[in-house]
RNA sequence: GCCCAGAUGGCGGAAUUGGUAGACGCGCUAGACUCAAAAUCUUGUUUUCGAAAGGGAGUGCAGGUUCGAUUCCUGUUCUGGGCACCA
């Protein structure tokens, strides 16, 4: 090397001193004369390339190896770019697969990008830029930040949901689920075509209309009906069907959203209001699978929270349904109730002020008040609804139930609170045993029927199952637990009820009024959907110049006559899909990305089968967790693939927060004030970009240049520094705490940087980012470095053997980092190889037999730098191909803990006693067994513990 | 309101799942090398009493089980997340 090391070459334009001074800023610790130093930026450079060239990252679908299959959840490639947050989950499956290959596994480990969906379009409505070359130019954003970082993923099996290529396949899942209908005697999907042929033998008795449940017809009626009359029918039974219903309508998105897309009345994205609007739409039949999710959350490994929130969200509920004759009428009010067996304590009932009885039942004295009633209902807003959810309202319909066991006459109200879509629309209310009927009742002066005793103290209902049932014919006495299958049974067998479950969960909305999503392969014929061939595809989403949608709800598409109207009289279908689409069944593209015969051969699928890990964040729970284990089960059903679960098991990676810096302008002025002395002023508050302040300390030099507002800025100091004010909140450009890792990997390396966000803290735990302590593990790689080579005498590592106390070193690192790298505990893992390597340079120990297996072990987290130090020890091939050291188990835990285990005893009680008194001697660093042996003269004894070289207890 | 998770130094976080609490890192402290800085190495760092040796207290709070509790049980406070008229 002729001139060292100039790591960094920079011209500076000092505006302090207003001239030009041209500064060569070499990174510090450089001056050296050999080149054995950790240049982290050339090696990394160089390995990348040399990767990227040889494809040693290709995974081949045809391999004698076990196969892991670990995968991210894909990201949606914004404008923003990458922050220090995203790539947290991408290290910690990259550490996992390279884990994973050097134990001998075939790892697929793909990327790719969730590409459609709504903020490509807003940003075009706003530009006019197509959505198309906004999301290329994202990709190819997002592809370089990744690379930066050193991840293995197989490029050649890159996804991207809004290319033709790709979604020709969502489109002809879709038709697979469109032409196919959920048989609940066989409890799986089949074929429509089965439907047809078991209505032209035997009509519908046998398979109920789950969208109409009064639809029913004979064979010979089903043979009689029209072709249009007939696809009307099997439309009702379909997977993927369209019905007119009460939809979530975001006027300002201008585009219907699913139930999970809505959160507390607005939007998820963007917070606009949403209301209820009837209007034909897409759905899946995602409620006939409700068990079927329910019951697959006991075969797969996801964090018990997240099972909690796809419980919840299911909703299962277990109960009956009863029906109550309406006094002077034939109709009956049925009800859906958990608790039978509280049918004695019913004093009133109420409809949802939707239901069809309503208008049939109330009294003429009560038109009047129902009518005003329901004026009111429907003058509320959804988000007004939620807002006075404690407010009580309601009518009484003037009509009353018959209680089919006492004959009790009880009142029929209406009120906003009972739901039209859940259950049958009607409870009964039992207001000593619920809390909202018991408000109801004291609101409206109904009279309350105790029927629990002393359980009800008449201040406020009490749920409890575990009363004794009084004032309850021939309940009474009974406990309600049993009593609840008695009722049941007793309404079965007088033919007015049956045991009924119930979903919270709804059918999902599958249509969306946009542009930027996949076109349905459908056509309209005179108003009938069909499904367009299959040779026909992809249907191709089609240029468009205006991404306005249109006035009655209809998508941009619909603005394009040409490629509306195929025909006459045949339309294609407008909508298209929503964002989670794609999303829903990425994971088996990856299998065999390039079929253009299949999604993916089954040869494939069968071979990589489940996702052995999956992670990501918990913000799917609800949503694209459900629908891809959904079109999961949906393909598996048709025979498409052999397994009905995506994802054996889902770590939820926490969100990495932003911590903001703040400064405090005196009000009025160009003054700004430190952080402790800010309370002596009236200040505003701002924020300032993390990125030039040094821990709390601003560089105040920086913030004049940093925005033309704080030019001429002036501070007051505290001990001669600037300290800024620390908020911590969600990492946004807007709040200029956002950290760019190209910054950091630029700085420290890729390696430095991988290593420093798995030490940050557990994968699972949500944090805020903090810089500082990265120097920290930078310091460590170059110590590692230092054991192997010297920047004055070049290459340390020499064949000498090692020393009992070094192995012992390395077998307890090799024991720790195997059980934490297993087990995603990748902060603790970075500790011990921080451990090691300090305990090998105090020994200087240099010894090839040490370092080797030690490079092997850091391969997954640090491997750029693995990779060289790999080539220094006189390795031709990489270091992936290496193998994970197997030591003997017996041999690790004997160096680790050199510690003879007693085997003999006394009761565990006199024995703590007794070595209480005897502490004192054995203390004395003498080695336990001889000890224990000599103290207890031979008794048994099953356990001695030891910390450290002392017995701390016997066990018996 | 209901459900879930958590609370440990100045900070991020460890603790072999019931066995020396505070590993590892940051920060801070003192020193070595250096004309000086950087880099590197060494020292100390829960708190309190003490010059020291050595004590005392200590894992949100209050109890309990145990020879022994950050860990298990009961109650309670706070923080974060999810659900929210679901009968």
């Amino acid at each position: 090397m002729l001139i060292g090391h100039i790591k960094e070459f920079k011209i500076i334009i000092d505006n302090a001193v207003n001239t030009r001074r041209i500064v060569l800023q070499t990174a510090g610790y450089c001056s050296s004369t050999t080149d054995m130093e950790y240049n982290f930026r050339a090696i990394e450079k160089k390995w990348q390339q040399q990767w990227q060239e040889s494809h040693i990252y290709k995974v081949s679908n045809d391999s004698p190896k076990p196969k892991c299959y670990v995968l991210d959840m894909f990201p949606y490639p914004s404008g923003a770019g990458l922050h220090v947050g995203h790539p947290l989950g991408y290290i910690a499956t990259d550490i996992y697969s390279r884990y994973k290959r050097l134990k001998g596994f075939n790892v697929l480990h793909p990327m790719g990008y969730d590409a459609f969906g709504l903020p490509a379009e807003q940003y075009a409505l706003e530009t006019g830029q197509h959505p198309a070359v906004t999301t290329a130019e994202n990709i190819k954003t997002f592809r370089s930040q990744l690379n930066n970082i050193g991840f293995c993923f197989d490029w050649d099996r890159q996804v991207n949901t809004s290319d033709p290529s790709y979604y020709k396949w969502t489109q002809w899942i879709f038709l697979q689920i469109f032409e196919s209908w959920y048989n609940r005697i066989s409890n799986k999907a089949e074929p429509i075509s089965s439907l047809v042929a078991i209505f032209g033998q035997n009509g519908n008795a046998a398979h109920i209309c789950p969208g109409d449940r009064t639809i029913q017809f004979t064979a010979a009626q089903w043979n009689a009906y029209t072709e249009i009359e007939q696809r009307e029918i099997l439309m009702q039974y379909r997977l993927a069907y369209l019905a007119y219903a009460e939809v979530n309508w975001c006027p300002a998105l201008g585009t219907v959203l699913a139930n999970d897309e809505v959160v507390n009345g607005v939007s998820e994205r963007g917070g606009f209001p949403v209301i209820k609007k009837k209007m034909r739409q897409w759905f899946l039949r995602i409620t006939d699978y409700a068990n079927r999710l329910l019951e697959g959350l006991e075969t797969v490994s996801f964090s018990e929270a997240m099972k909690e929130m796809q419980r919840n969200w299911i909703g299962k509920s277990q109960g009956a349904e009863i029906k109550f004759a309406v006094k002077g009428s034939s109709q009956h009010v049925e009800v859906y109730t958990t608790r039978p067996d509280t049918i004695f304590g019913v004093d009133f009932m109420v409809l949802a002020p939707e239901h069809e009885l309503v208008q049939q039942i109330t009294s003429p004295e009560q038109k009047a008040a129902i009518e005003q009633y329901l004026e009111y209902v429907q003058s509320r807003s959804e988000r007004e609804r939620m807002a006075d959810v404690k407010q009580i309202t309601g009518c009484f319909t003037g009509a009353y139930a018959i209680n089919p066991f006492d004959g009790r006459e009880i009142p029929i109200w209406i009120a906003e609170y009972v739901l039209a879509g859940y259950g049958t629309g009607a409870i009964m209310a039992v207001p000593c045993g619920d809390q909202r009927d018991f408000g109801f009742a004291q609101h409206f002066n109904i009279p309350i029927t105790n029927i629990i005793g002393d359980a009800f103290n008449g201040e406020e209902a009490n749920s409890t199952k575990d009363a004794k049932l009084q004032n309850s014919g021939f309940l009474n006495g009974m406990d309600m637990k049993p009593a609840m299958g008695v009722v049941i049974e007793k309404i079965e067998s007088m033919g007015i009820g049956k045991r009924q479950i119930n979903y919270k969960m709804r059918d999902a909305g599958f249509s969306r009024q946009r542009y930027w999503g996949e076109p349905f392969p459908i056509v309209y014929k005179d108003g009938v959907p069909y499904a367009i061939d299959e040779k026909e595809l992809p249907l191709e989403l089609p240029h468009v110049e205006n991404y306005k949608p249109g006035e009655e709800g209809e998508g941009p598409l619909a603005n394009i006559t040409d490629w509306v109207n195929v025909a006459p009289g045949v339309k294609r279908e407008t909508n298209t899909m929503p964002g989670y689409a794609g999303s829903s069944w990425y994971f088996l593209r990856y299998m065999d990305p390039h079929n253009t015969n299949t999604f993916a051969d089954r040869k494939a699928t069968d071979y990589w089968n489940q996702v052995d890990v999956y992670v990501g964040g918990t913000e799917h729970a609800v949503g694209h967790l459900l629908y891809s284990r959904m079109w999961t089960k949906a393909l598996y059903d048709l025979g498409h693939i052999g397994f009905q679960e995506p994802f054996k098991s889902l770590i939820n990676q926490g969100m990495i927060g932003g911590s903001s810096r703040l400064v405090y302008r005196i009000r009025g002025t160009h003054e700004y004030v430190s952080y402790g002395l800010k309370d002596q002023y009236e200040t505003d508050e701002l924020h300032v970009d993390v990125n030039i302040v040094d821990g709390v300390e601003l560089n105040t030099e920086a913030l004049k240049k940093w925005k033309p507002d704080f030019e001429n800025a002036t501070f007051i100091l505290e001990d001669g520094k600037y300290i800024c004010g620390i908020q911590l909140e969600k990492m946004s450009k807007r709040l200029f705490n956002t950290v760019n890792p190209n910054d950091l990997v630029e700085r420290y390396g890729a390696d430095t940087f991988r290593m420093y966000e798995m030490f940050l803290g557990p994968v699972e735990q949500s944090k805020p980012w903090d810089t500082k302590g990265i120097e920290g593990v930078h310091r460590f790689l170059k110590k590692l470095w230092r054991l192997f080579a010297d920047e004055q005498k070049g290459l340390l590592v020499n064949d000498n053997a090692p020393t009992p106390e070094e192995l012992k070193i390395l077998h307890k690192t090799i024991n720790k980092i195997d059980n934490d790298t297993s087990s995603f505990s990748y902060n603790t893992a970075v500790s011990q190889f921080m451990i090691c390597v300090n305990e090998l340079a105090t020994l200087k120990c240099s010894k090839r037999a040490v370092l080797e297996p030690l490079l092997i072990l850091l391969t997954p987290y640090a491997p750029h730098l693995c990779e060289e130090l790999w080539q220094y020890l006189g390795h031709n091939e990489s270091i992936l191909n290496a193998m994970y050291p197997e030591y003997n188990e017996q041999h690790t835990k004997e160096s680790a803990f050199n510690y003879p285990i007693a085997v003999n005893g006394k009761t565990r009680t006199e024995m703590s006693i007794a070595l209480d008194a005897e502490n004192s001697a054995i203390e004395k660093d003498v080695l336990a067994n001889e000890a224990v042996q000599k103290w207890l003269e031979g008794k048994p004894v099953k356990k001695v513990i030891i910390v450290k070289g002392r017995m701390i207890n016997v066990v018996i």
